[in-house]
RNA sequence: GCAGGCGUGAUCCAGUUUGGUUAGGAUUAAGGCCUUCCAAGCCUUCUGCCCGGGUUCGAAUCCCGGCGCCUGCACCA
């Protein structure tokens, strides 16, 4: 059991993270990165673009700004959209959905009707408070989105964006003549979105301005499909939880045939990625259908990514794979005039988008969460990749020329991984300290150094050692660090 | 946003009820001595009452306002 405090503890006092802005008493729903947390987030991103990236040639990364137009979140829908039309109770000041109270009231959907519109529906139907029966207030609408004006005399409106996916969508024509017209085409990237969060909370879960990891896939359904089956091993296990079924369960990726290929190769990548290079045990990671109600009116299907996280109460979102059909390209292809169709088979045809949408904040807190560990020490187990120090080097002693050696290694060593240093207080605290950070191997030279050139390599997990040759060290780090050995495999 | 609780060195906590010596402890950190493998020991050292205002001879302590955090509710296209 991972205590959130505990760990949040850790993170603020050895340098991962904390609440943004702190010594002006900070602003709910900032984080800052330290040192350790910056490496540790620079280590999953290069996982997650090694992973990602690496399922086609034709996937690709890209970057774009995170300011937008107004008429780019018009055309997304955002504008009109993305925001609540909330009202008061002028008795006890409770407030509520509009849209919510009077779909349970009427059963109707209002969904998309202004506020002026909702007003009208609420005096209409005589509503009250359903706490305390007092009348209610004016209608307000509430947007999501923060909103920006551009240029000397602020008469561009824009936003800053609240999803990275609107930048794919815009470029999908250009770079699709870029790219020589190939299908499926992926363009992913990473970079912050923004979200005027009513009540952000738990840490680092719900923040106003976060970090988003997705990849847009775009391609012809039907067509694309057996390029998409050769990705994936149909005999591999999931866990999931359907919509409509009560308990998560263990199934093979081709029992899920009522999927299409296109959805299905991609879910099981996203469960491989998380499983295989998050390390996550079966037990904690599943993928959650939404059901109708949950699910985003242009989502066709949509599968959650949940990590069990004991520090936030149980199971977490920290990611989606959405089917978003041709929802998006059709939409900019109507605001903005451009062509967003491609020629199949002698007719046109707006391609459709699977999503892979990741928050990377929650992504980086699931990490620690399932890596904290508090037995006879206290210490990280942590994706040896996305580590913030791959490796350290210690000398046994400060004394004998042990020290200088050790700094020799050190020099070496740091070309090839992302290693530290250090001589203070004894061996067993210096040892501890890594534990508590998560770095995998530490390298100590000791009085065997000077006589054959070796020196120890210590796990974190296990706590053992074994003796390696100074001029092996780069090949037996670079083994353990990539996942192709295992530790216990170092000969003794 | 509402209700309740809370805010003390880097971290965690005592002190606030009943205002009154240099605000205490643990951990951590830095420098040194020592040290032949898992937070040993010794010496030295840094950092604090969330912010602002008020009451008072005197405020960490009482009052008002603000900010933040926690829990619940609401919210999370």
């Amino acid at each position: 059991m991972v205590d959130r405090e505990e760990l949040e503890s850790v993170c603020k006092r050895r340098g991962f993270m904390w609440p943004s802005s702190e010594i002006y008493g900070g602003e709910a729903g900032f984080y800052d990165y330290g040192h350790l947390g910056a490496r540790l987030k620079d280590g999953w991103e290069l996982i997650w673009k090694d992973f990602f990236l690496g399922l086609n040639d034709n996937y690709h990364m890209i970057y774009t700004p995170n300011i937008l137009p107004y008429r780019a979140l018009k055309a997304s829908g955002h504008v009109d959209l993305f925001s609540d039309i909330i009202v008061h109770c002028m008795r006890c000041s409770a407030s509520y959905r509009a849209d919510h109270l009077i779909t349970d009231l009427t059963g109707k959907n209002v969904e998309g009707l202004n506020a002026s519109e909702i007003e009208g529906m609420i005096k209409e139907n005589e509503m009250k408070c359903p706490s305390c029966n007092g009348n209610f207030s004016e209608a307000e609408e509430f947007n999501m989105m923060f909103s920006l004006s551009i240029g000397p005399t602020g008469e561009h409106k824009g936003f800053l964006r609240p999803e990275t996916a609107q930048g794919s969508y815009m470029n999908f024509f250009r770079e699709y003549r870029a790219l020589r017209r190939q299908m499926p085409m992926g363009l992913a990237t990473i970079g912050n979105a923004f979200r005027n969060e009513i009540s952000p909370r738990q840490g680092v879960y719900r923040l106003r301005e976060f970090l988003q990891a997705e990849l847009q896939i775009f391609f012809i359904p039907d067509t694309n499909d057996m390029t998409f089956e050769d990705m994936y091993d149909g005999k591999a296990e999931v866990t999931v939880l359907l919509d409509g079924e009560e308990e998560a369960r263990r199934v093979r990726m081709d029992e899920l045939e009522d999927l299409p290929v296109f959805y299905r190769s991609h879910l099981a990548k996203v469960y491989e990625f998380y499983r295989e290079h998050m390390n996550l045990a079966p037990e904690d990671v599943r993928l959650r259908e939404l059901s109708k109600e949950e699910k985003a009116f242009y989502n066709l299907i949509h599968f959650d990514v949940e990590i069990n996280m004991p520090s936030l109460g149980g199971w977490k979102e920290v990611g989606g794979i959405h089917y978003r059909g041709d929802y998006d390209l059709t939409k900019h292809q109507e605001e903005s005039g451009t062509k967003m169709s491609i020629p199949v088979n002698g007719t046109r045809v707006v391609p459709h988008v699977l999503e892979l949408s990741f928050g990377v904040d929650r992504n980086i807190w699931a990490v620690l969460d399932r890596g904290y560990r508090l037995d006879e020490r206290e210490w990280l187990s942590l994706p040896k990749r996305c580590a913030p120090y791959h490796v350290a080097v210690f000398p046994l002693v400060r004394k004998d020329g042990l020290e200088e050696r050790s700094r020799e290694i050190y020099k070496v060593i740091k070309r090839e991984f992302r290693a530290f240093w250090d001589r203070s207080g004894s061996v067993g605290k210096r040892y501890a300290r890594m534990d508590e950070i998560g770095t995998p191997l530490c390298i100590t030279t000791d009085y065997e150094t000077p006589e054959d050139d070796t020196v120890t390599v210590r796990d974190i997990t296990s706590k053992e050692q074994v003796r390696v040759k100074v001029p092996e060290l780069i090949d037996i780090i670079g083994s353990i660090i990539d996942g192709e050995k295992e530790f216990g495999e170092l000969q003794r």
